[in-house]
DNA sequence: AGCACGCCGACT
DNA sequence: GTCGGCGTGCTC
């Protein structure tokens, strides 16, 4: 924002207003007043820090800058300006906007989840003891008292902590009172999270330099053996004789220190007496990383084909739908098409789900990028997310690869995105709001930015295929595998024959999976087993009354975990201690029932004693570096059977593993859910996938109890488009996506009565104006109580055409907000979900 | 979301 | 009377 010029040519004061975009759920912006020292910095974009209510101090970005005074109250002044380059562009401003009103949410829930914690400051009340004060004589209450001896022992305490502490729930009187008494007082601690990541360094003085110095200085150190060691060695590294300007630079001080043979205490000695100094800088988090030129990408005929078809269909295009099979060689073409974009100046983003970042994909491309990529992931800490999101203002990333979240990046230039596994449903974020879904955020992204998007994926979302059909998308189809790989050969086992044959209740291991799996050892090949469950069982229960242990927050049983000895609640997190006895009737005998990952792990120790197996869930790769060292060890041939739950099917590429198994193909099939046969053909396909990679002929085993299922039987054709062909006869059957648009609201309320009967009103009330076919429920979700909270759903059904989507919303809108007011339900919470999965 | 204010019942 | 609980309304 420039000073103004008035007509005579004399500059003229102006006051400025700002519209700020502030991190709290409140359906507006804030208008403060900009000091006029900051009138010629302000820009839209910039972050600032703004008083908000009688003391909390937060980050706010400014969304407008205008001359309009608010007429009925008086604007505060932004207390600083954080950015003198913004961190955020106008168009992710906009793009905020769009994102609340269309998943219905606020602009602060969206600027919350966008920014790393790192950009955002904001301060806390805190309390500590007035240090003049006489506590002896003072008159107190037993809180009083309380509250006294826990600020002696932790000189300060936030309102929640002092809360905690004393078990009160309404501190505010009591800490008023302390106050009014003088014995607390009140401060406000300000949290700059972000920090610099500093290298201490060493340098000689600027006295010392010079030829002629330098020499006396070497000569007056003879006697001083240590400290001569430590001048020699620092000018082995820099070489201030041939050059002084290097010693502007200096030398990194832990090369000393690391150095066992170099005294720390003569560098000490000689900081001390003025010949060298320490200073530091700030550098970057990420290694300098310079790319490997002898990587090249080769291209196959057919890839670079494809390739050419892409941008062919971008000419008309926007989005094109590149559905190419496992194996097929998709990662190259992408490269080869980022490079094309990277190398025109423009930026690129490129999409993968959660899991498969970690992993080699990532190191390819670093291989090819460098430095010049950035990462983007929530394995990194906030100080390295805060890095990327400033080295995209800088222009030192125009390449990223991230996670869902980095839609959020600043990018101002995009010429390409890329969504990876576009049919993923880790791209949907489920909580907190915004409730997004990022592969459709790349649309909206594409349109502001006039950029193109190309859609991956080897089993594309029903709704992507239909969009590519009907001609919105391009289709590019890749069909077959790259080089000489050929697909897997892909059996259905039989459980239920083999039941009867084996005259067991229940089989895990088939004779004909535990065969196979017998045979790739034997030949010192790789076998991948599919379990979708982590855990030991997902229950226990009683063999005298079937009593089965649940969770006590949720309505689910509890999932037994052996390596730790505990019952685990897989929705809100409780732990309890297995029983020793029935809880309900008292019998000893108390049994697992069902198969997680771990328990297959277990069997599969008995039964392959020299095998070494290794398990890979949530549960073992919790730690930053542990997915990393799994897949490592596993590559390196240090495992033989590898494990795992859904995990295994991402981005992963092993050349050895010739088999693969698939246990509870039923339990996937079966999940009631629209998108259950759809879910269960990607994620088959995904883990066959993984075998017979290179020239080895992979084989994979699935292991159900009904072979007449018709997805089994397209997961062996290969027919996707088999497939989508039912599935989309059944969408438009049963009116579902992409037939229509979906909208579900949660009710949550401690009292299961309050919230079936806010669900009924809410129901009601949208059933006045939207009619009895696009409102369905409520209903009890598959989990009833999350949290200690019941759950009910609702589901509103849109068509696509012929409907106001924005007044619509804006009516559901107004229905929640009406049952929220309405006394009966105090503590209601309802959720928004728009476009569920 | 916080946080303040104000009303009301339950205790010294 | 006042302490603590809770409902209501505002935040530029």
């Amino acid at each position: 924002m420039q000073t103004e010029l008035n007509t005579t040519g004399s500059t003229e004061v102006i006051t400025y207003f700002v519209d700020v975009i502030l991190p709290v759920p409140i359906p507006k912006l804030f208008t403060y007043r900009v000091p006029l020292a900051m009138n010629d910095l302000i820009q839209v974009g910039a972050r600032v820090i703004v008083q908000f209510g009688s003391k909390k101090v937060l980050t706010a970005v400014v969304a407008h800058i205008h001359k309009n005074p608010p007429t009925n109250y008086k604007a505060k002044y932004l207390l600083e300006l954080l950015d003198e380059v913004p961190m955020v562009t106008p168009q992710q401003i906009e793009m905020f906007q769009w994102m609340a009103g269309y998943y219905m949410c606020y602009i602060g829930e969206v600027l919350n989840v966008a920014l790393p914690s790192g950009l955002k400051i904001s301060s806390q009340s805190k309390i500590q003891l007035n240090p003049n004060v006489d506590l002896v004589h003072a008159d107190l209450s037993h809180n009083e008292q309380r509250l006294i001896e826990a600020l002696q022992e932790a000189q300060s305490l936030s309102y929640t902590e002092a809360s905690e502490v004393l078990g009160v729930r309404n501190i505010y009187q009591l800490i008023k009172s302390l106050v009014a008494k003088e014995i607390v007082l009140v401060f406000e601690e300000i949290r700059e999270r972000y920090q610099p990541k500093k290298l201490k360094k060493i340098r000689l003085c600027k006295e010392y330099i010079e030829k002629q110095t330098l020499d006396t200085l070497s000569k007056s150190l003879e006697k001083k053996p240590k400290q001569q060691d430590v001048l020699l060695n620092y000018l082995r590294h820099v070489p201030v004789y041939k050059d002084w300007m290097l010693n502007e630079g200096g030398l990194a001080k832990s090369a000393f220190t690391k150095n066992e043979t170099l005294s720390n205490s003569a560098l000490k000695t000689l900081t001390k007496n003025g010949i060298f100094e320490e200073f530091e800088i700030i550098v970057s988090r990420f290694d300098e990383y310079i790319p490997d030129p002898n990587v090249k990408i080769e291209l196959s005929e057919r890839q670079q084909e494809v390739s050419g078809e892409i941008m062919l269909n971008f000419e008309e295009k926007d989005v094109v739908l590149l559905h190419g099979v496992t194996g097929s060689g998709k990662t190259e073409i992408y490269i080869d098409l980022i490079q094309k974009v990277f190398e025109s100046g423009s930026q690129v983003l490129f999409l993968l789900p959660e899991i498969a970042l970690t992993t080699q994909i990532v190191s390819r491309l670093k291989r090819i990028f460098g430095n010049q990529m950035g990462v983007y992931h929530s394995k990194f800490s906030d100080n390295e997310r805060v890095e990327v999101w400033q080295g995209v203002v800088s222009g030192r990333f125009n390449f990223v690869v991230g996670v869902r979240s980095a839609v959020f990046l600043p990018f101002d230039n995009l010429g390409l995105i890329i969504v990876d596994e576009e049919h993923e449903s880790s791209y949907k974020q489920y909580d907190p709001a915004p409730r997004y879904h990022a592969r459709d955020m790349t649309l909206v992204i594409a349109r502001q930015q006039h950029c193109k998007v190309l859609l991956g994926s080897a089993t594309p979302s029903t709704e992507s295929f239909y969009n590519a059909k009907m001609g919105r998308y391009g289709l590019v189809q890749l069909k077959e595998r790259y080089g000489s790989a050929r697909l897997p050969d892909i059996q259905l086992v039989d459980l239920t024959a083999e039941r009867k044959k084996m005259k067991k209740r229940s089989i895990r291991f088939s004779s004909t999976l535990v065969q196979a799996i017998k045979e790739r050892l034997h030949v010192q090949e790789q076998v991948i087993l599919f379990q979708n469950r982590r855990g030991y069982s997902p229950y226990m229960s009683c063999r005298a009354c079937a009593h089965i242990p649940k969770c006590e927050n949720c309505a689910v049983s509890l999932t037994y975990h052996m390596y730790s000895n505990e019952l685990r609640c897989h929705y809100c997190g409780h732990i309890e201690a297995p029983p020793r006895k029935c809880p309900a009737c008292g019998s000893m005998e108390i049994a697992t029932v069902g198969y997680g990952t771990e328990k297959i792990e277990d069997e599969l120790k008995v039964m392959f004693t020299q095998a070494r197996v290794q398990r890979m869930d949530l549960d073992t790769t919790r730690a930053k570096n542990s997915y990393q060292q799994i897949i490592q060890d596993f590559e390196n041939q240090q495992i033989e059977i590898l494990v795992g739950t859904q995990m295994l099917s991402k981005g992963l590429d092993f050349d050895n593993v010739s088999l693969v198994g698939i246990f509870d193909a039923d339990r996937i099939i079966n999940f009631p859910d629209f998108r259950s046969h759809e879910r269960a053909f990607q994620i088959m396909t995904q883990v066959s996938g993984r075998a017979g990679r290179k020239d080895k002929p992979g084989l994979v085993l699935i292991q159900t109890a009904d072979t007449q299922q018709d997805v089994l039987h397209k997961i062996i054709a290969g027919d996707y488009e088999g497939m989508y062909r039912k599935e989309i006869e059944d969408r438009q059957y049963f009116k579902y996506p992409p037939f229509t648009r979906l909208i579900k609201l949660t009710t949550k309320h401690i009292d299961k009565g309050a919230s079936a009967r806010a669900a009924q009103m809410l129901a009601d009330k949208l059933t006045t104006k939207l009619g009895r076919d696009r409102v369905l429920g409520p209903e009890a979700p598959l989990v009833e109580k999350i949290r200690n909270k019941y759950l009910k759903t609702i589901l509103i059904k849109l068509e696509r055409e012929k409907i106001d989507l924005k007044a619509v919303k804006h009516f559901i809108q107004e229905q929640r907000e009406e049952v929220l007011l309405s006394k009966e339900f105090k503590k209601l919470q309802i959720v928004i979900d728009v476009d569920p999965i």
